[in-house]
DNA sequence: CCTGTTCGTCTTGCCCGCGT
DNA sequence: ACGCGGGCAAGACGAACAGG
């Protein structure tokens, strides 16, 4: 999908992506040689041409484009860079940064599952995280990410990170990821079904008090949450390669062309 | 409850490309 | 060849809103 990409460069928004795609222009190489002439006489397409040989130089680097998308269109990383790509979800004490701390971690990088927990081995999360590129969350760039670097003294994983909840609303899907779940259909099993965020903090005070089925059942829900995100995730491309890529070029999603 | 991030909106101003 | 109008992106700012 990136290399369809243009809305990164300076000077070009959607309308003018599209409007070179509509014109036959579909990928970075076939702009640049389109750009090529024009970037003698004009500094709009001089700039323009900079940026596109910085991106070949890039186009394995998912920190350079995260930069420069806006989060709306970060969905486009994941077909390039799902092969390092995780998605995350913590559950914490409450939604205060510095008054609260984080409980569990639950990471899914598409087949296995990892969890850490809070008084048992959280401090590998850090090891961990290094292995991926590609950090998926829903709502992370406001909750999760700032509470991970508060907790962690500064640490921000270095990865690019597409933030779901921007991606849904885009499509116009606004709330929380239980109600945009509940829209789409996606089932939860019964006994997490009805949770919501505040039965996480309590779940994790009984355990505290003794209670190791409210631990289970804490990992439970946050299992739930991260392996939902994937499903999310590829609805969002589905979409929005429907609603907005595939009018103009034949592009399939890597699961897709099968 | 709290807080950080992105967005929505509006304005500004650049520069492309049409029309003559 | 040139001037002008319009389209589009960039910049600034305040507000909405999601997480446990």
């Amino acid at each position: 999908m990136l290399v369809h990409t243009f809305v990164h460069l300076p000077h070009v928004g959607r309308k003018t992506e599209q409007k070179y795609w509509a014109q036959g222009i579909q990928n970075w190489e076939s702009l640049l040689s389109h750009i090529k002439e024009k970037s003698l006489a004009s500094s709009r397409f001089y700039e323009i041409e900079k940026a596109l040989l910085n991106t070949f130089d890039n186009h394995r680097n998912p920190l350079y484009f995260n930069s420069l998308l806006p989060a709306r269109e970060r969905w486009r990383l994941y077909p390039d860079f799902m092969e390092n790509c995780v998605f995350l979800d913590i559950e914490t004490t409450g939604v205060s940064t510095w008054e609260n701390k984080i409980t569990v971690i639950g990471l899914y990088d598409g087949k296995e599952f990892k969890q850490f927990i809070n008084g048992f081995n959280l401090e590998e999360f850090e090891n961990e995280i290094y292995r991926y590129e590609l950090i998926v969350t829903f709502n992370g760039s406001t909750f999760d990410l700032p509470f991970i670097r508060y907790f962690f003294r500064h640490f921000d994983p270095p990865a690019a990170h597409i933030d779901l909840r921007y991606v849904m609303a885009d499509l116009g899907f606004r709330g929380g990821l239980k109600s945009i779940e509940r829209e789409l259909g996606l089932e939860r099993p019964s006994e997490v079904e009805e949770f919501s965020g505040w039965e996480a903090v309590w779940l994790w005070e009984r355990y505290r008090n003794g209670d190791r089925g409210a631990l289970e059942l804490l990992l439970e829900y946050n299992r739930q949450d991260v392996v939902n995100l994937k499903k999310l995730l590829e609805f969002a491309c589905e979409k929005h390669v429907g609603e907005y890529v595939s009018n103009f070029i034949d592009y399939r999603l890597p699961w897709k062309s099968l």
